[in-house]
DNA sequence: TCCGGATACTGGTCTGACCACTTGACCAGT
DNA sequence: ACTGGTCAAGTGGTCAGACCAGTATCCGGA
């Protein structure tokens, strides 16, 4: 009976929100929504630390994860000022901008379905170079928990783990690290997502049709299989979010 | 006669480590070497901060950081493990793959080769889709200090210029924050790259080509003249790096 | 007018304390 | 044998206040 009920509970992890992870949320905000205009000065962390009523190591730790991701600029002895963030962002800021005040940003959806259509072909492309004979049974375990599975957001996360393979075999260090940036940014939202994505997984014979093409070492038809695969998807999704700014 | 002595002196910045920085990239280092492997414990913040000289505060900065870049894993009460970074790291990650212990790392400057030339023609096809009017001057001057300036440096820099515009053109947030990591991973090893990339810089019609194709509105014509300049010192340089790797 | 230094900011760092959480061992019930 | 409770030790989380180290500004003397 317990069993039974645990998986009716829906339990999730209690958020505890640490104190500089707020303050770090707050100005990040700030910046990002443009109430806190490049070049601007941030106030003295002394002085945010009273606004906010926290301390100052808080406040201090919040603003040298700022820094680290190149979003404000912070001089020993001037003040702390706000850079360009689109100019100087790396691609880790990229969940930051899809998710925003708990809602989807469209257009940035749009502009992450657009690299992934760009990109993943020449990730395919690569991996059928050099990819090893293990990935022969890995990528055939991901199809089948794509087959297998009904949960539209657990065929979502066998689709990532089909790619995730893909791009190992690639063996690419910067296709590696980039899809670890795109994957942080989509798993996020994966709930809004798998609903819009449904389509493009439920095609299980086209992951078929990349797989072999890998396997088989011949990069054409990876590429072309792999943008077969995305392209449906991605240009319906892009002309429905078009219709959607529209309204 | 004192600016005369000043132009000589080749000053560079007096390099001012800050301790939580410093902290920061010893445990990074650790980490991206291997000598602290997945899933082990690190010692704790008290132990850390006592071997290492510094106060807790400062070791704790440089943990949050780290955590930050999905490097470690910080659970309250528990203890600090190391992640599989290569799985779970971003993008901004990347300078520190590229130079490590001062110097390149040819196996990331091949992967980042691969990628910009896998990359940068749909950039351009989309700016050519996409990019303003503006665009023109832009591009133009760019090139015109690609071909006055004499110095290899200041011909990466206005290389790397006539990309921003073109990135700016594409009109795509994923591509623009790839860029922005890409660039920050680039530029600090701007100087032993000159010299490797400098026949490419100096194919200035290329750059024209690439300019006029963008402003004709033709994507196709973008991509394959993107290619056409950025193929060739692509495959030198990688089979320059095979060779190397070689011996 | 210009320069130079006092001064009042800013961030950088440390100490030491206390709170909150996790772990594991031990123990009491069932 | 297994649950659940309790407790102590160790960990990260947070704070207060102090002092050091740079920058910016303004003001008085040359």
């Amino acid at each position: 009976m317990t069993g039974a009920t645990l998986v009716v509970m829906a339990l999730k992890p209690v958020a505890r929100r640490l104190v500089p992870d707020e303050v770090f949320d707050q100005i990040l905000s700030d910046v990002v929504d443009g109430q806190l205009a490049p070049g601007e000065s941030l106030p003295s962390e002394r002085r945010l630390a009273e606004v906010l009523g926290v301390s100052r190591p808080a406040v201090r730790e919040a603003l040298q994860r700022m820094a680290q991701a190149r979003l404000v600029d912070v001089r020993h002895g001037g003040a702390t000022t706000v850079r360009e963030f689109r100019r100087s962002a790396g691609l880790d800021l990229l969940p930051r901008l899809l998710v925003r005040n708990d809602e989807l940003d469209v257009s940035v959806a749009r502009s992450i379905l657009e690299a992934r259509l760009a990109i993943a072909p020449e990730v395919a492309a690569l991996a059928a170079v050099r990819g090893s004979e293990a990935l022969h049974d890995a990528l055939a375990q991901a199809i089948s928990s794509l087959e297998g599975d009904d949960d539209p957001v657990a065929r979502q996360r066998a689709a990532l783990t089909f790619w995730d393979h893909v791009v190992d075999g690639a063996e690419s260090v910067v296709f590696r690290l980039m899809f670890n940036s795109l994957r942080a940014a989509y798993e996020p939202a994966i709930d809004a997502l798998a609903v819009l994505m449904e389509a493009e997984v439920s095609q299980v014979d086209a992951y078929r049709e990349v797989r072999a093409a890998v396997m088989a070492h011949d990069p054409e038809a990876a590429r072309s299989a792999t943008e077969t695969l995305l392209r449906p998807a991605t240009t319906n999704l892009i002309s429905a979010i078009h219709d959607l700014e529209e309204a």
